[in-house]
DNA sequence: ATGACTAATTGCAAAATGCAACCACTTTTT
DNA sequence: AAAAAGTGGTTGCATTTTGCAATTAGTCAT
């Protein structure tokens, strides 16, 4: 049995995500289309490669993501989604919808994000359906 | 105009609330009716009261709370909600449906997230309703 | 075989967090 | 009126996490 600070759904969410990198993360996979290490480590906020080890490491631990090797590339891991981080689709969209209301989101360069948040959950279950046809199997 | 990481949306709620105490600042204020320090002190999860302060401050300057002084005890503050900080309110619950569907969420103590999460858009928004009667005005 | 690319690791400084004690003031109790 | 309990904090110090730059061992293309 774990050691949890409480059993409350918020709480155990936040001793996963409760940091600045871990979401940030799942994002890149999510919505960026980035399955490598070089490619998360270029992140619009820049991720530094010792965080970025340690949050993918722990992320794999919980079950949000997975690792396997790259066929074409002995030294390369490819990341995927696992169906637990593709859950996160609903929790990331309200983030949108908070943010782009409240904060001073680029909405140019986010429009992707604009499209989401209006699109409603309709086009947010093609989204899910493309990440589970393209992470799961 | 200030300085941040990036102007992604997600990036943006991160950098409010990514930590492992903002967000159980605000559960504790929006759905255990705790408006004061004291009582926020005594969370479920134990927050230590330097931190308590600091977030509190934070939470302030950010738009999400605001604090008043108690017209009855002239050394008590009260700290509400503002429609920023309601507006949290369908984050908060895609994260209570996301926990309970994959994390071991303890049902009994928290009844009341797993009945907002199956009450659907209709609860949350009388829930809503409530927390501007109360929060506002 | 060399030079670039891979996923890290290391070492060190800075910042955030955790913990316990303490504080000045206010309200309640006796 | 004095004592006790409650208020929102503050302070000091140890531990943990993060940020940054340099480095590394293995792999790949030429």
């Amino acid at each position: 049995m774990e050691n949890h600070r409480s059993n409350c759904p918020v709480n155990l969410m936040l001793e996963v995500f409760g940091d600045k990198w871990s979401l940030i993360i799942v994002r890149d996979i999510m919505f960026e289309g980035k399955r490598y290490f070089r490619e998360l480590l270029n992140s619009e906020e820049k991720i530094a490669s010792n965080i970025l080890t340690d949050r993918l490491a722990m992320l794999e631990r919980e079950g949000i993501i997975s690792k396997a090797d790259d066929p074409g590339h002995k030294q390369k891991n490819i990341y995927s989604l696992t169906a637990k981080g593709i859950d996160l689709l609903p929790i990331i969209v309200e983030i949108g919808g908070w943010s782009i209301k409240h904060k001073p989101v680029n909405m140019k360069k986010h429009k992707h994000a604009v499209d989401l948040v209006r699109g409603g959950k309709e086009l947010q279950n093609e989204i899910r359906k493309e990440l589970i046809k393209k992470h799961l199997k």
